[in-house]
This record gives structure tokens, sequence and C-alpha cells, in this order.
DNA sequence: TTTTCAAATGTTATGATATAACATAACACT
DNA sequence: AGTGTTATGTTATATCATAACATTTGAAAA
């Protein structure tokens, strides 16, 4: 994949982004736009201030931490980014240009470079781990699960 | 369950611990007793920070936050303890006091009180977990799940 | 059009979690 | 007692996150 197709990708991803927030009567204005960027770009899980660096250094823009903080939790109300909160980084969503409805995910974080895949799970799993929780006297809150894994090159990269 | 017996049952799991300690050739110091004994006492998910705290308040003992940061990591090294990574908190292992050998474990844990129950998912659901991490080209590191829940009593508190 | 209100962003301070680096103390083995 | 290893103490600092208040921007009413 070259730079030119992300950068397409990236531009495309964020005007659907733009549809959804319109359609919701919401703004995705320039900074939000910029965090969103810069989050497609890096294309893995980052922390807040990882985002204010690429913006300094990739992007020549500043913008506060308070704000890339502020700016994260609007982009996953409007399911647009992931917190994972196993490793207290962020992520874009994987379908933001897809139109239908959004189901709960699953991430795999890769330990070493933070690489993260969204998955879902079989239906067998899913209704298992209900299952489970609630014969442990919980009730599920949010089946999102983060998974401490190895990507492929990271695998390899250990041998 | 009076206070007695939750005090008898810490002696108790204590000793379990020592042993399996005494048994792997490290030792179980006064300091690591101290902070395995507040865990067990306090019975929940709970941070560095609040185990100094307890120390200090309930047992009248001074530890400085970097030693207990490094008796986590030994009990942790240990499996006397696990780390939650979900809500960087820090519980004790609920199984100090089986002589089986560890299992991975699943945690449910109460976004709003912080309690923690430690469970083992169905095996079908295990061997799909590894399947689907498997097709996603990522290597399961540890099958360890935190999952997001309310305790019954957090659900009927909030109704 | 300008006034006005709400939303967005900026700014500063601080809290919470965690580790690095080096010093000292305790223990265990000669 | 001497020596080396393990454990703990101490100080500083990195990293992640939020609180509180100021300013700016944008959109809609007057």
């Amino acid at each position: 994949m070259t730079s030119v197709d992300t950068l397409d990708q990236v531009s495309e991803i964020l005007s659907h982004a733009e549809k959804k927030c319109v359609a919701r009567g919401v703004r995705l204005t320039d900074k939000r736009k910029l965090v969103l960027s810069s989050l497609l770009q890096m294309n893995k899980a980052v922390s807040a201030y990882d985002i204010v660096d690429y913006c300094k250094k990739q992007l020549g823009e500043i913008v506060p931490a308070m704000s890339v903080y502020r700016i994260l939790d609007f982009l996953q109300e409007q399911q647009l980014v992931h917190k994972l909160n196993l490793v207290n980084k962020y992520v874009a969503c994987c379908e933001i240009a897809c139109d239908h409805s959004h189901e709960v995910s699953q991430f795999l974080i890769c330990s070493s470079c933070h690489k993260v895949k969204e998955i879902k799970l079989g239906k067998i799993t899913e209704a298992e781990l209900r299952r489970d929780v609630e014969e442990a006297g919980f009730k599920l809150v949010s089946p999102q699960l983060e998974i401490n894994c190895l990507c492929e090159e990271c695998v390899k990269a250990s041998n």
C-alpha cells in the first residue's frame, strides 16, 4: 500500500465521518478532523499525547493535550473512535465507512507495537460469554473485549 | 461473614501463599505479606496508592508507593496477584489456597464499585476465542479477559 | 445586522498511575 | 566478620487524565 493510497483512504473515511456527523446534527470541526485524521494515518493504538506530537511534527499543527482529550471524547460518542482501556490508548473505529449500525467490537492489541485489529467474535462465543457472566451474578455492561496478542510481524521479529 | 471469619481466612490464605513461595525458593517477606494481606482484606480491585493508604490508615504501617509497585510485581510473578489493566488496579488471586496449577482467568469487574469476580469461561468459549484470534492473524498472548460488568448490588443500587 | 447564547477551544493547574536511578539495609552463604 | 545478592528506601520524573475557568467561534433570534 503506497502513501498516496493511504491518504486517499483517509480523506474517503473522513468524508464518511463528516456525513455521519451531519446526519446526527453534530459538527466535525477542523480540529476534530485533524485528530481523527491523525489517528487514521497512524493506524495503531496511540495515546492522546502521541496525537499531540503527531500533529506538531507531521502536520505542523499545535493542539493542546486538553483539546485532544475533549475531541477524543466527542469522537467516542460519535462512535468514530474507541478507547482501549487495556493500554490507555485510542484507535479509529474500523467501521466508519460502513452504513450499517455499529456492533460491539473485540480488539486484538499487539503488546509489542500496539497495532490493533477490530474483529467480531462468533455468535456462540458472545452468547456464552454473556451466559457465563450472568451465572456469576454480574451483568454485562459492555461486551467489548480487549485481548493481549502479538501481531504477525512482531511474532516473526521475536524469533 | 463476620470480621473474625475474614481475618481467619486471610491468615489461612497467607500461610498457603507462604508455602508456595518456599516451594519456589522465593521469600514472602513481611512487607510482601503486608501488601498481600491488604489486598485480601480489601477484597476488591484497588490501586497501588489505595494499598499505601490502607496500610497507613488501617494497619498503621508506612509503605512507600515505590515499594508497593515492586511488591505487586513480585506477587504477580508468583501468581498471587493479578493486575487488571482495564482499570489499572490490582486484586489478589482467588486461587492462592488451591494446590492445582493456575489456569488462565477471566475477570468480571464492577464498573461501579470495582468488586471483582474471577471466573473460568467454558472450554468452548476459550477455544473459539483462540480460533477467532488466530484467524485474524494474531497470536493470543494472554487469554486473560477483563470484562466490564456491574455486580448485583450495584445493579440494585442503580434502580 | 448585531445581539445573544451555546458550543468549541484555549490555558493553567493539578491529580492519578507508574517507572527510573541510585542509596541503604537485610539476609544468606562462606 | 566478609561478601554478594536480594529487598527496601528515597527522590525525581514520566505518563495518562481531568478540573476549572477564560476566550473564541458559530448559528440563530431579535
